[in-house]
DNA sequence: TTGAAAGCGGTACCAG
DNA sequence: CTGGTACCGCTTTCAA
């Protein structure tokens, strides 16, 4: 806990000088600032927080929003979580965890206290909260999903609408005139932004594409495995040929479990693309295609807006969409019929 | 973004009288205390957290490290932050997040800086880097878990010995006199503290007993559950009667399929306890009677800890461990062979 | 019971 | 290129 003034004497200069030496406002001759960078480094110096935030105005800190609800994915959160994490840091920011108590109540707090420069909203519902909150403090605030209503925000997520609809035309494409997906639960899609989206590029693909086009949720009684087996099991009664994931892995794996259950072969038989998967698809026996979900790409931008917020030249407002990707495993082929 | 200044002035009292006031530090009087209240109030006005920390060298953060690897278990992980989170929030202090970079980079920052007043540290390896590095800066720091070298250190964490021996004597109480406990994966047994714990007071108490106790790992080629399942069935064809579950949840779920897939009835056929859980063993198709891991006991101990430390009486170094608890599902009963 | 004022440890402006 | 110094906003001692 050294402090600046120690620092200055063991260089053998002035605070001010330390302090230019060390953020580089300022040019300092390189003799001098070797002196003092030698000094810093010998006491192991660095500037107390508190009186950096309260001299420079800034915190290098920037707050989390993340409502942990009961229902969350825990490693998609934490995939999540993590990469806003290094984006941060990577930018010279720690990261304020903002858990429990009312959603707003932390985002409120931290703005009132003036604790945090930015602030990550992570865990978008349609209708979150946090969008008004957001609207009416002044820190700069970066959303990674889209709310129902994202006027004046600044807002950063996949295409997942383009996502499901590259994944739909890549089904056509090889041939297939029957497709399904498989989805989340039923809540999810009042919970969380992205489901309805898929859904809603799958369907428009769908029939832009003039092909069949079946959706099946996790629904009703029993485990996810047993819901995923009887819904993929429903779009290959129902004669799919080719199948779109967007769901949790345990329901993907058991997706595959039904396929492989009924003598059929990936992608002989069945085409299967997952969409807006956090997790590794080529992992499974049957490695799959994917759309993925990269988080990376998401939080580095959220936080590159926040940055750039606190710039000076804040960005526009507005919704990001991250263009998808394929990720080819190899899963999809053209169906028997068409061959 | 309001100042204490405002305040005084809207209430018509000096600053220090503001801050005394709301701090509660030094009496006030009833009148001018309700007058300042309403004016903070009309204000939005909270302190500014810099001029807090600086002024009164107290941050009112605590970090929370964890080194968030590839193997984590998410949703377990989940747990204990949350945990921590409430712990924290209810004692007013915030948590900053330290997760990447090289585990102890991080707390070295923050004890140089002083952006904290104490540190929790989660997901201790035996052999954890963040143990020395605990010893050298001073700053109040929880470890939730024990590492292999703990001198010196605030410890808490569940008495899995404990929990693995009193889940060994339920079962023996019962009449079992064969035994066996599902484990996690080998590499488990290296990177994390509690497993070998839970393994050493299970064959400790086997002993102790003399019962015939089997102990299988996930070990070997495919999938969790397939793994589980076969080290479930090498259990049951040694004649185990009784058995032990300390591994992730779709393991446990794995071992009720074998069990059942044989055609054994729980508990009439076979006892099963879970041990040290944080997911609900009551939720599966067969309740499953446990000695959970309860993530809430351990962080409110810690961060009670680091408020302590913080309060001028620091406790004592030293391994807290809590007492494990049992929590009847009915999935253990008295085996045919002893009836 | 209340007020005045001296810091807390930096940042950044104003001079030189 | 370098120094001196006026704050940043709050806590806390010293006086009244």
């Amino acid at each position: 806990m050294a402090k600046i003034h120690e620092v200055a004497q063991a260089a053998g200069v002035s605070i001010s000088t330390v302090s230019y030496a060390l953020s580089g406002k300022r040019p300092v001759s390189a003799a001098t600032r070797a002196r003092i960078e030698a000094a810093a480094q010998a006491l192991d110096y660095a500037p107390n927080a508190g009186a950096r935030m309260l001299a420079g105005r800034r915190t290098h800190i920037l707050a989390l929003t993340e409502p942990l609800r009961p229902d969350t994915h825990a490693p998609t959160h934490m995939a999540f979580v993590l990469a806003s994490s290094i984006a941060a840091r990577r930018n010279d920011y720690d990261v304020l965890l903002l858990t429990d108590e009312q959603a707003s109540a932390g985002m409120r707090r931290v703005a009132t206290s003036g604790l945090a420069d930015g602030i990550i909203v992570l865990d978008v519902a349609p209708d979150d909260e946090r969008v008004e909150l957001a609207r009416r403090i002044d820190l700069p605030t970066a959303f990674v999903g889209v709310p129902d209503d994202s006027e004046g925000l600044m807002c950063v997520d996949l295409d997942f609408e383009r996502a499901a609809g590259d994944a739909v035309d890549k089904l056509v494409t090889a041939g297939h005139q029957v497709i399904g997906l498989v989805g989340h639960a039923p809540s999810a899609y009042q919970l969380s932004n992205f489901p309805p989206r898929v859904r809603d590029g799958y369907s428009a693909a769908a029939q832009a594409a003039g092909v069949r086009a079946e959706f099946r949720m996790l629904e009703g009684e029993g485990d996810v495995q047993t819901l995923a087996r009887r819904a993929a099991g429903e779009l290959l009664d129902a004669g799919a040929t080719g199948i779109l994931l967007h769901c949790h892995d345990t329901a993907h794996a058991a997706v595959l479990s039904e396929v492989h259950d009924r003598g059929l072969e990936v992608p002989q038989d069945v085409s299967i693309i997952s969409v807006g998967s956090t997790f590794d698809t080529g992992a499974f026996a049957t490695p799959l295609s994917a759309y993925p979900l990269v988080p990376k790409l998401s939080c580095d931008l959220a936080v590159e807006l926040l940055v750039q917020s606190l710039s000076g030249e804040p960005p526009e407002p507005g919704v990001r969409l991250i263009a998808p990707t394929y990720l080819d495993n190899g899963s999809v082929a053209t169906p028997r019929a068409a061959r």
